[in-house]
DNA sequence: TTTTATTTTCAGTAAGTTTTGAAAGAATAA
DNA sequence: TTATTCTTTCAAAACTTACTGAAAATAAAA
């Protein structure tokens, strides 16, 4: 495969690949062309190239930016704001962990919490409360393991050297 | 709050959480539904208790029993099958995981590989080719450490002996 | 100040996903 | 065999989410 063909592919992989990772096909697209361009993209590059129109781009790049995943570059002398994708990958896998781990355990914990004081008594009350301290133990774990991931350092997680020898 | 409210509040909860876990509102609670049933429950129990249509329950009955949620069971001298919830949450969790690693992170694997020969030369190849590398570090780490992860025993994970005590 | 360049917002529309319900299919009973 | 009961399928409808494009807001330049 060409480097050509290479890019355009990991544009529209990413995008499609995207929609089962709970972020929508154009914020992913809009990450991976930044995630790929040798220079920061102001939204014009970034419309055109992926076809879209100014809102769309608008939109996904705040929401790219609210998950740390892309910057504002300011040029001088250029009045048009410039985005950079956050190039370091372990920070990339922190911040996804980050944002999933808030829309996809945090509200389920809270939701345990609630229903950790039904009270006991009736028939079946027992086992009920048996099965949601069940789940909360494993949504618990999940919870602290996530946690001391995202504040571990990359070389934990991936058992190389590969910072150090960059 | 009371045992009848609870388990209400459990099947609507997981409802709604099951849209941030790629799993649809309608499959999350009639696996909610039969997690908290003492007894096996038919297609109409659950038509009736969720308020929704037969061909609904019946597709989403079809997709837990492929995710290892739920199985069918035959009671003699009845025509209509039953179905049942897996109880044991560690298996739970492990078929879920196993769900999501096949529909979130294999064909990123398989995407990633695909793109980690794109010719050399080029300006910019080479940037190119460090990011699907490092990409696919993370990746190929996630999924072997998942991979070990439904292979282990419940206990290695949440450190406790819950099971053996039960 | 007014003009011009750029970003942001949001109502309307388009696209994608889930649900319904009726018809077809399958299995057992009569 | 035919009738009865239950399951499965799938086209159309309802619902949900994402995108567009034009208008409003903002900010720099003239």
């Amino acid at each position: 495969m060409n480097f050509h063909e290479g890019k355009e592919r990991f544009i529209q992989a990413w995008g499609a690949l995207g929609s089962n990772w709970g972020v929508n096909r154009t914020m992913a697209q809009i990450h991976a062309l930044l995630l790929i361009a040798p220079e920061s993209l102001c939204a014009e590059d970034i419309m055109e190239e992926l076809k879209i129109s100014r809102g769309n781009a608008n939109m996904n790049l705040r929401a790219l930016m609210d998950w740390n995943l892309v910057y504002k570059e300011l040029k001088p002398g250029e009045r048009r704001e410039f985005f950079v994708a956050e190039k370091d990958m372990w920070e990339v896998v922190k911040n996804i962990i980050i944002q999933r781990k808030k829309k996809e355990l945090e509200p389920m914990l809270r939701v345990l919490d609630e229903l950790s004081d039904v009270e006991t008594g009736e028939p079946g009350a027992e086992e009920f409360i048996r099965l949601i301290k069940d789940v909360k133990l494993f949504a618990s774990k999940a919870d602290s393991t996530l946690d001391s991931l995202t504040k571990s350092d990359s070389n934990w997680f991936v058992g190389t050297f590969m910072k150090m020898i960059k």
